[in-house]
DNA sequence: AGCCACTATGCTTCCCAGGCATGGATGTGG
DNA sequence: CCACATCCATGCCTGGGAAGCATAGTGGCT
């Protein structure tokens, strides 16, 4: 004398599919076996719930309320399953290649050592903006700030801006070089990659940008096309030291703004310990600079 | 491999009392059949959601996210069981005695013409106000706006008051009289009844206010008190049309603020139909105002 | 009228939730 | 330190009911 909820997912069927037949096959059940459970549940209900005077049958009003409902609470229950099986599951956290590279060690020491028992996989990825999106990863650590309202981030710290040059290129050997110099010498295209931050074409005015650009997919590939002399690139301070690469060098770019690493999680966290482990990253940042 | 209610009722009843045993007597069943529900509970959630480490056990992280979801799942069927069955039961009204005099039955017989399929239970109550809150109710007309953020009001219409003498009380002959006249005359008591709108002690100034009052459950009680000459009273003009009472004498009060009655529901509604009624409501009040 | 598509119902099977009995673990008191 | 008490887990068994199969009932359409 109970309402289950397999008697929600037929209603919902029913509902959807206009036809008890047709609903019985979308549950993989026969004709019957549904027309049972409606029956059983408009009596367990005590109210009737769908109208078969005429051929496509439709719902009551009692049965749209309960159609609302029932939806509700089944998808609330597959919240509720996901929300409790990421209590035994890794942390993931998205990084772009170019990101976390002095941080990244003392990050992971770090958590290890104060939560040995919830794991942290550190996933590398072309586009960590789209796995926070799509529930691949919990947290990220971003170049740019999406604007996507289902994502909150806030800035963790700042680096300095470093030009990306071949090695033969006539500015590989200085000390410091000024943007207006990037684009003044061999027109080379400027190479990008996605989460590149603060797309760095908008770092010249709109008349001295470089005449052309390149996509590329992640650092290796962008570094490979810079060693091969076709390209140069602008990124931060923190690419240039964990990224070494023969046939490129690392130049400062004395004028040009600081950029900004951010750290990115969905404003409904996808797992429990999102907090915990943003807490700890910012304390780590704000210890390791 | 589905996690059904019967797990979750389960999972609660071993949070709050505390042991397997005791869930398996809450819940009527033995012991050995809670510990497996539980332990496929887990299976097919696949985490650890009891902690069995001490001998009075409690639940992980995980089963306490689990926890909290399942109650407000298990909350939410419920209310929406209430819901739709609502839409097969009669709307039910609460009324005090001396509200809905004239209105009642042009109200119903409006109603009953339009909706002939949505029945109408009109309810007196000593205090409809108290019906509203415990559910015994749907709508309610009241004299007396209450503070629960819980029940929403409106205003109805105004009524002329007027003050309900013994016939042997010295102003009972009177086309009209004044506040000020009511508390100088012979030192009768005020009656009052639950929900007697604007408690009509509150009519006259602070220093004037009669010596004493006397709390009736309803209208008739009221009026016998008053028809024994052991009390005054004053009303709406609504009540001294219907409630006509040998021994009683109704004499307007020119100087007093005229009554208002109230609509009330509440804030989440009990019944479908509430709004609709609603506006019929206001639509018989309007015409026959 | 007759067909067709869909729903309802009788019968049957089989799965599984729950009961019973019991073993194992752990804390407690003599 | 052992005997006991208490509580949880597990093997076995049974009854109820969910779903399948076959078939009857029903309303719309040509």
């Amino acid at each position: 004398m109970d309402v289950e909820l397999r008697h929600l997912r037929t209603l919902a069927a029913i509902a959807e599919e206009g036809t008890v037949t047709a609903a019985a096959a979308r549950l993989h059940m026969t004709q019957p076996a549904v027309s049972r459970t409606l029956a059983q549940l408009e009596a367990r209900v005590g109210v009737r719930l769908v109208d078969r005077s005429s051929r496509h049958l439709d719902l009551t009003k009692a049965g749209e309320t309960l159609l609302g409902h029932g939806r509700a609470i089944l998808a609330h229950l597959d919240a509720a399953l996901a929300d409790t099986r990421a209590h035994d599951r890794p942390l993931r956290l998205g990084y772009t290649c170019a990101v976390l590279g002095r941080q990244t060690v003392p990050l992971l020491r770090s958590w290890r050592r104060s939560r040995p028992h919830v794991p942290l996989d550190v996933v590398r990825q072309d586009n960590p903006t789209a796995g926070l999106a799509t529930g691949a990863t919990d947290v990220a650590v971003l170049r740019t700030a999406p604007a996507d309202p289902r994502i909150r981030t806030e800035a963790l710290y700042t680096e300095d801006r470093v030009a990306a040059l071949p090695d033969d290129h006539p500015l590989a050997d200085r000390d410091r070089v000024r943007l207006a110099e990037l684009t003044s010498g061999p027109p080379l295209p400027l190479a990008l990659w996605p989460d590149t931050g603060t797309a760095s074409v908008d770092l010249w005015p709109p008349e001295r940008r470089p005449d052309r650009t390149v996509d590329v997919r992640n650092v290796d590939e962008w570094l490979n096309l810079i060693a091969m002399g076709g390209a140069f690139g602008v990124g931060a301070a923190g690419t240039a030291e964990s990224h070494g690469h023969p046939g490129v060098r690392f130049v400062p770019v004395e004028d040009a703004p600081a950029a900004t690493v951010h750290l990115a999680r969905p404003v409904h966290p996808t797992h429990p310990r999102t907090e915990e482990f943003l807490a700890a990253v910012r304390e780590v940042v704000s210890t390791h600079g």
